[in-house]
DNA sequence: CCCTGATTCGC
DNA sequence: GCGAATCAGG
């Protein structure tokens, strides 16, 4: 693979959208990280602040303005993902409940018994879980506030990956309709062994002594 | 360990 | 110019 117009301008626009390289690498394909960070330097948009690595620094939105270049965006609007209204401001207003299983994970994602289907529900197309309709389900459920505030804020920053784009180490928590075009996983590095992200193991596992009696 | 970017240097 | 190897921080 060489670089191309079209690649640089992949990666370019990647870049300052503050994606790592290695997920630039992975988009483009055919090359390595290394390569990306070598083509980085060498076209001199290197600076993004912080000093190693992992600069914690998306900012996205560098956008020389002014002149520079045409750069030309092929893509119209991916559209950003949204966000939907939350809702009933306090109350129930958690999320349609993640889907059955994320992947392949033992650990099943807290299930709301009844706030779970406050989905706008997009038209008919009655969509059936498939597979098992999870089975044990002890039932009780109460995530705590804090947990599902830090979601909210993390789901902001997820990477947004797609099904093929899981890998052992990123939260495979799903977000969105899996109906729609809506729909990504969190992507954010998962905390250890676990299959998701720091903030979505806290809504996805809880101590049972934590959810005792406190009932909404 | 895993991940990140930064640098070096032979090709 | 390219990018693997290596370095260094988190």
């Amino acid at each position: 693979m060489s670089w191309t117009d079209e690649r640089v301008e992949i990666l370019k626009k990647m870049w300052s959208e503050g994606q790592s390289a290695s997920q630039i690498a992975k988009e483009l394909g055919g090359v390595t990280r290394n390569a990306v960070i070598g083509k980085v330097h060498r076209l001199g948009l290197s600076n993004r602040t912080a000093t190693t690595a992992e600069a914690a620094a998306p900012a996205a939105a560098p956008k020389p303005a002014a002149e520079a270049k045409p750069v030309v965006e092929p893509k119209p609007a991916p559209a950003a993902p949204r966000a939907e209204p939350k809702a009933a401001p306090a109350s129930a207003a958690v999320r349609p409940a993640p889907a059955p299983k994320p992947a392949a994970a033992k650990p099943e994602p807290v299930e709301t018994t009844e706030v779970a289907e406050a989905a706008p529900a997009p038209m008919r197309r009655q969509i059936i879980p498939a597979g098992q309709p999870l089975p044990p389900q002890p039932s009780a459920n109460e995530i705590s506030p804090e947990a599902l505030a830090r979601v909210g804020e993390i789901e902001k920053h997820a990477k947004k990956l797609t099904l093929m784009e899981l890998t052992e180490r990123t939260c495979k928590w799903p977000i969105g309709d899996p109906a729609t075009d809506d729909f990504w996983f969190c992507g954010l590095p998962t905390q250890s062994g676990k299959p998701y992200c720091e903030a979505h193991v806290g809504v996805a596992f809880q101590p049972m002594s934590s959810r005792r009696d406190r009932r909404r």
